[in-house]
DNA sequence: CTATAATATTCGTATAATCGATTATAGGTG
DNA sequence: CACCTATAATCGATTATACGAATATTATAG
């Protein structure tokens, strides 16, 4: 049973459903969430590693760049959080909405140019 | 969001859990749940507490007793979480099944004589 | 009004989560 | 090799959570 607790207790917190949000759409790489979020590199890196602890997400190097997907669900429940995820964040609340509008946003801008972006003006 | 958020939290807690998955099959008195669970009063009430902070629970007084029941879904979310719990908990785990079980035998026994036996021998 | 029974709350403490700042690692480049 | 870049891990401070023990609350009985 403690998978399924350590998945509720990743999911408790607010950056992380952000993140989960985003993830359920696409592929990503960290400065794209970096971007995307309006966080800083350390507390996306912190809360990718807590929800990678609980089996939501994979991450994969290419490079410097390492991309985060959502695992596949390991059990019915998992799979039924991914559904509400997809379905139920994303559609309800603008917060989310926002986050995939400048997740989309970014889609278009080169990785190397988003990294170098984000050295400049800092994040608040 | 801050529903959801507080809901997962209340989830990823074993105790929290364990109560869920019994009144998911019906509405018990604090006491049932104390002797089902093998727990004492205080853990009980206060876990209690947590859960109707995050509205998966609510309560209803008669006389001394008071019962807990699972609240009717207010969304989706909630509504495949209440599903999950009967489905998918209380079939996965033994230890879900013991309570189960500890709770239909004290469906027999008169609230008065869980509570006195409460008393005399007490739970670890 | 007093006493008692069932449940809730408070208090002190131990453990865990979160955060920003800093440092470490690992891959790429020259 | 030395240097840079993207990401992860560590540190110390702050805040939240879980727990048992003790105390408070609420309803009932007498």
């Amino acid at each position: 049973m403690k998978n399924e607790l350590k998945m509720f207790k990743a999911l408790s917190n607010q950056t992380r459903l952000r993140i989960m949000v985003l993830l359920a759409e696409k592929e990503l790489c960290v400065c794209q969430m970096e971007w995307a979020l309006g966080l800083t590199q350390v507390k996306v890196s912190r809360h990718l590693t807590v929800l990678k602890n609980a089996g939501l997400v994979q991450d994969r190097r290419e490079g410097l760049w390492i991309f985060y997907s959502l695992t596949k669900p390991r059990n019915e429940l998992e799979g039924m959080i991914h559904q509400q995820i997809k379905d139920y964040f994303s559609q309800k609340y603008d917060s989310f909405k926002k986050d995939m509008a400048k997740m989309r946003e970014c889609e278009t801008k080169p990785l190397e140019e988003l990294c170098t972006i984000r050295k400049t003006t800092q994040p608040h």
